[in-house]
DNA sequence: CAAACAAACTAACAAGTGTTAGTTTGTTAG
DNA sequence: CTAACAAACTAACACTTGTTAGTTTGTTTG
């Protein structure tokens, strides 16, 4: 277990803050004082609030990006390619909780990164569209338009971070099976 | 066709501000500039920011309310109470795409009334459990923790707003069947 | 011991915040 | 014509914002 730096720790902290009032709500002394520290102490550490926001999003952006990547790279059927992506998000979304809801509330607070994550973002959902479209073609999945199918999936799993449980692995299996079945097979029996 | 109030154009147009930025990143100055006058004229037809955000949340919460009384209501099947409740969140989302962004995203900047909203919140979540289970009793539904069920298609829902086509209604009807299709029967052939 | 360094501090700033007070302007009703 | 009113204005307020400058403190290293 690597030791965390002092700037990590900030940015872990300033995460969990996001997550409750959203990036411009939450002040640099409110993250001080969650650290225990006077707001200008931040500085020793960090470049700016606006850096801190990017750091949490950018990296996990990237973490999506490597995934998909990885996913596309596989010869798997289109069904097998979607539980992969869920597994993906099941997993990313459990190890950075606080940071999926920066990352979902806070991106349009980006400036420098902006265009950058936009780019991750509408890649990965072409990505994502294009494996749907091979299945429709294959006669794998249901012929009902792709962005709609892609939406459905991907606003349940990028919404994950607000409710998955933190506890043990083992959850976090049956979730992920969970998923598959309710997103891929549906809720009728 | 009645004709909106002074009032109620600043709550709209503060309701567009709110969907791009987030409800504490607009200023009152911001406000006052998309309604081209200054900001303290706001104040004429407006008591706070909080109360613009108030209106806005709460009319589109108590929507809901009064939508899931009326499904509750209903002898329909489980699966059907299901379907109409996807064409009720297609129709709120649809008629207020800019509050539903802020109910999603600032309803925890609700001062006096966030107890209000998070009462409606979780009643409505618990009708939704309630009609899961009683489906998975009768058999309709597969027997996965509804938790998950609830969860996986409350979020697709509650996210159209990001999404819905602001086209005509024909689409919208589409929209519907397509999220009948794959929120209960799945995107598997 | 002395030098170096990490990490905290106080004090301050310029800009921006929501909001109030009091006033002006133009239109509508008696 | 005048009284009433809706709706804008200017000016200002007290407070909060992110950030900088310069300094102090305690620990680690040569």
């Amino acid at each position: 277990m690597k030791q965390e730096t002092r700037q990590e720790e900030i940015i872990r902290v300033a995460a969990q803050l996001f997550k409750e009032k959203g990036y411009s709500a939450v002040t640099m002394r409110d993250l001080a004082t969650a650290m225990n520290i006077k707001a200008a102490s931040l500085y020793n550490h960090i470049n700016s609030k606006q850096d801190i926001l990017e750091s949490i999003i950018i990296s996990i952006a990237e973490k999506f990006t490597v995934g998909m990547t990885s996913v596309l790279a596989s010869d798997a059927t289109c069904i097998e390619k979607l539980k992969e992506i869920i597994a993906l998000h099941v997993e990313i979304s459990s190890q950075n909780i606080y940071g999926m809801a920066a990352l979902n509330h806070d991106w349009m607070h980006l400036e420098a990164q902006l265009n950058h994550y936009k780019k991750l973002r509408s890649d990965y959902e072409n990505d994502f569209k294009t494996i749907l479209i091979e299945g429709v073609n294959s006669g794998e999945i249901i012929d009902i338009k792709p962005d709609v199918m892609m939406f459905s999936i991907l606003t349940t799993l990028r919404s994950l971070y607000l409710w998955i449980p933190k506890k043990e692995d083992v959850n976090l299996k049956e979730l992920t099976n969970n998923l598959n079945e309710i997103l891929i097979k549906g809720v009728v029996k």
